[in-house]
DNA sequence: TGTACATCAGTGAACGCGCGTTCACTGATGTAC
DNA sequence: TGTACATCAGTGAACGCGCGTTCACTGATGTAC
């Protein structure tokens, strides 16, 4: 038998997957309450047992995406080779996570501008964590490639720039036609990384 | 006497005028047509002699973005000089136009994942053609500096994902706060202009 | 193990509210003669 | 210029709807003895 806690646990995180889903068709910011409570099974009135309001809600999601991308990251620096063909390695997982996690990747790009105040601040929380981190593994790979950069920092932020943008296109096109995205995502990333190389 | 074709005018220029001041505030996507309505000074039922609904208004509202752009673009390229920085006046001159006209710039950055799917489409294809004109830009300048690039649409798409994002960003803080971005948004587009030169 | 009481996730009804949309209307402007 | 009629931007009331939130409640789970 469940105890009652697991139970409520469950229903948590049921509320959490179902607001996912739904806020990848209308946006995080157009899903009512009643909508997210009665897709999770549960009337509107017990919502309250486990958030206390839609964005409160909204912030359990960031904390599920952040969650996600770090772990993304992580399997992602562990396949990677070193030497050449890392930029399309990398582009390449990149798409793919955000093809399978689309719902996750959609909050992301999506409500930056939607939602409160402290929802956006935990938003561009999360980018940056994502920046910093790419920038120690820019860092690193160009101090084992003796490439060294002018200002890794800025790379790393133009580079999740245009990955952003472009994994935002993404979202609007079905998966057998990013092909061309992919292609160019690549040259615009290795532009880039060409770009802040220190010029000897 | 105004005719009452130019009335009518009138009153649908408040409409415009009045939902991008609002959607500033709430983002367009979460406006309402009674909100509108009444902020412009007439009957929700009379905003059905303007535009069919709320959809209709918003793309009346994009072709008003396109034209302050283009507008925009044309007096940038006016002033400026050839020869040394230009990155850094042509970086200057987006950031005041970001400031001054942030309801319009907000409505572009912000609403690419709300809205219709007619919506989104209107949108893309104006950024699109600001990706554009910043491409024949960049191969006139490097053509009359002699530095050929590889590929200036890339480098374009590349410009213009960092130049929204930190827009994006300095929307969100106080202009006398922004320089550090300014310095950060010539970095970067120095970096992507360098990196997409051709190598000799 | 059994009993008595406490806890609390979830129920279902109710509330007031702003929404988009419709409708018959008003009265100023425009047009034809 | 004056008159009779047409047009049509804007009015104001009404509608049904989904919303967020509250409330007293139920009944299964948990706890103390």
């Amino acid at each position: 038998m469940k105890s009652r806690n697991e139970k409520k646990l469950e229903t948590r995180r049921r509320l959490i997957q179902v607001a996912l889903q739904l806020s990848a068709e209308v946006g995080f910011s157009n899903l009512s309450l009643r909508e997210v409570s009665v897709a999770a099974g549960i009337t509107p009135a017990a919502f309250y047992r486990h958030f206390r309001d839609m964005e409160d809600l909204g912030l359990a999601l960031l904390d599920e995406v952040g969650l996600s991308l770090r772990q993304f990251l992580r399997d992602a620096r562990r396949r990677l080779p070193t030497g050449k063909g890392r930029v399309e390695i990398s582009v390449q997982a990149f798409l793919e996570y955000v093809n399978s996690n689309s719902n996750l990747f959609r909050l992301l790009v999506g409500e930056r501008q939607g939602g409160s105040s402290a929802f956006r601040k935990a938003l561009f929380a999360e980018i940056d964590q994502f920046v910093s981190e790419l920038k120690e593994d820019l860092e690193k790979a160009a101090s084992a490639d003796n490439k060294p950069l002018t200002n890794a920092a800025y790379a790393a932020e133009a580079v999740i720039a245009v990955v952003f943008t472009v994994g935002a296109e993404a979202l609007e096109i079905p998966k057998h036609k990013q092909e061309f995205l992919a292609t160019r995502l690549v040259e615009e990333v290795k532009m880039i990384l060409r770009g802040a190389r220190k010029r000897d």
